[in-house]
DNA sequence: GTCTATAGACCGATAGAC
DNA sequence: GTCTATCGGTCTATAGAC
């Protein structure tokens, strides 16, 4: 790896302890061994770092998101004939296991706990950064969610009802136990439980099968 | 108002603004009207500042829970006899409206708004505060839901189903909308529309009477 | 692309006059 | 309880040698 991108990896795990504002150009710069002055060559500012990271951060997510087959900016759009392929006839045990990895992979994956870190305590700094945690983690998989639930309503596989009210009774939950999880990261085989059981029961409760 | 009071309300609102590492001394000072030795006289440190705003928000939330009727920090306890009294009869129609004075208290309150709001970007700066995160804005209205859930059962008003799973299906949602609220002001009507669609849609759907 | 040195501003906190 | 002045330190960012 180069220089120009450990400083971003360093200064993310650094902006994600302390915030942006906690850190400094010789933080970032000591632990990888060079002189303040030298980042000044690789970014002509502090700012710019954190943009980068950003930026980068935007596109990895997506990537993410795409081989979980959820199609994030575009809530416009309809499913695609992927999706309606492989949802049409999936089983309520495995939207659960669905759910699941992605969860542990958000939770375990430092790259990850470090962008939502940053996020977490950077998300009023501008309305932008505002703008974008909420496409990023709260509308990204909920308007997914959404679509899914009314082909699965359509499907008679869900009993009916809202979809946007399923969707957001389903994931805000599993929003909500991985914020103690992030907060409290000694909790988190309890969090993973309680979300397990969430997914579970919701999918029991829903289901037309009684 | 005095001197030691003001303090305290000038830097809550900077600290909910740019953080406790972007405000410093003299920013607080400045719109006071005083130089940046005159807050020394006050308080030994910025940090005792941050602790006793903290401090005295902790008092103020449990009285405003106390006022509510959720008792916040004995989850231990089981509902006492008046909750008893309030919610054994208590309409579905009636709760919504509980949640939703609560939603518009909380949004609209400047106070509270920046207490959460400063206690959001500063969650990860100890594990102190990340607990008191957790059990003030997730734990104190679960915990409560759950109990009343449990009574809403054994009373026959809404279905079958597990307390805790409920509670949290009900009340994420809120916590999620809150979030956009408050990341997103200018959403803010679209935001208690949903809460108050999703509040009135889960007592249809966990109604028994049909 | 790295370094040392430094500019210039600002930081938290203190001393002492009034 | 307020002020001005100041301390010692850190901050972002730059200059210039190698």
């Amino acid at each position: 790896m180069n220089t120009k991108e450990m400083i971003l990896e360093e200064a993310l795990k650094q902006f994600s302890e302390k915030g942006y504002d906690g850190t400094s150009m010789s933080d970032i710069a000591a632990p990888l061994g060079i002189s303040k002055a030298a980042l000044y060559k690789h970014y002509k500012s502090k700012q710019e770092i954190f943009d980068k990271i950003i930026e980068e951060s935007e596109i990895k997510y997506k990537d993410l998101l795409e081989k979980l087959s959820v199609h994030y900016i575009d809530n416009s759009k309809k499913l695609s004939k992927k999706d309606l392929d492989v949802y049409s006839e999936i089983s309520a045990k495995g939207l659960c296991e669905n759910v699941l990895t992605f969860v542990r992979f958000s939770m375990t994956d430092e790259y990850s706990k470090q962008v939502r870190r940053m996020l977490t305590i950077s998300q009023f700094q501008s309305s932008e950064l505002g703008q974008m945690y909420t496409r990023r983690y709260v509308e990204a998989m909920l308007g997914y969610d959404e679509k899914l639930f009314k082909q699965l309503i359509k499907a008679g596989v869900i009993k009916e009802g809202n979809p946007k009210t399923l969707a957001a009774m389903f994931y805000a939950p599993v929003i909500m136990y991985m914020g103690i999880w992030d907060r409290e990261p000694e909790r988190a085989k309890e969090c993973e439980k309680s979300i397990k059981n969430h997914v579970e029961q919701f999918f029991m409760m829903t289901s037309n099968r009684e």
